[in-house]
DNA sequence: ACCAATTTGCAACAAAGTTGCAAAGAGCAG
DNA sequence: CTGCTCTTTGCAACTTTGTTGCAAATTGGT
């Protein structure tokens, strides 16, 4: 299915390509969606930005697959919400570089990527291995702000 | 029900009634599940280890409790998964002090507070309000260091 | 236009979390 | 210690969230 989109100039199907990933209507939906919003998502989000047009199952194993091609990364809550957000074009699959941090605004609840934001290196005590950091700021967004 | 236990000594009853909580079997519990384990714990967890004593229902509730009285406080992952851990002894009701980095060991897959190391400051863009930070390192714990 | 491999939707299921309500327990006054 | 009131617990039923197997539809290549 094409749709008379050029393939050469679309955006999001040299994203899926460039992962060796067919161009199906759903993953373009999807990524579509996160395009849109600029913000983080959770798969309910997105269940019904796109209803009437994807399956629950189709939404959850698009993200999976997403999340192992680094194309997605997840961002950790402390409500525990699932939050899904595109990866910056450096991010490949197996090795993120998503060193940035997060914000979850309190007010109108939307989470962004402060993508020009890196997270502060910070020592362990003895005996630790890093693998990976994240950081999450909770408070008012610039919207939001009193 | 007491059980014998002197109140005066009982370290779970003193922090049940400096919450204005009373003290009851399920409570008690749950709160020495958490000291013995020394470790975050989720929901299903704590349900595995009172088993046969304490309702799903009551789990939850209790912990939602728990988070408002600040006895407890969620700690986010990267994998989405729900967890809470005892705070320090300065957090009351409402505002936290919990500025402690949170480790998860991707081998025997534990989650700790360690609570000796404080996040670092971070200064945001003009325009956010920050009221909380979090950050957590995913990595090897001591004892699952190659 | 056709074919093989992948992806999707459906249905059924499993797990996680919530709500209303009646019974049990905690705390307090006498 | 007894009785009373308010809080907490457990049960049952339900909603939401996430998973699995399989047949039908779609993709990408020939």
């Amino acid at each position: 299915m094409n749709k008379g989109v050029d393939i050469s100039q679309d955006h999001v199907a040299v994203l899926l390509k460039r992962s060796q990933l067919s161009v199906t209507e759903g993953r373009r939906r999807i990524l579509e969606v996160f395009m849109e919003a600029g913000i983080a998502l959770s798969p309910h989000d997105i269940e019904e930005k796109t209803s009437e047009r994807l399956d629950r199952v189709t939404v959850y194993r698009t993200l999976q697959t997403f999340l192992e091609k680094g194309i997605m990364h997840t961002i950790p809550t402390t409500d525990n919400s699932v939050l899904y957000a595109l990866c910056k074009d450096s991010c490949g699959a197996g090795h993120h570089h998503d060193d940035h941090v997060h914000f979850v605004c309190e007010i109108c609840g939307t989470t962004t990527c402060l993508d020009g934001l890196n997270i502060p290196f910070i020592a362990l005590p003895d005996g630790y291995q890093v693998s990976q950091v994240n950081m999450v700021v909770n408070g008012r967004c610039r919207n939001c702000a009193a």
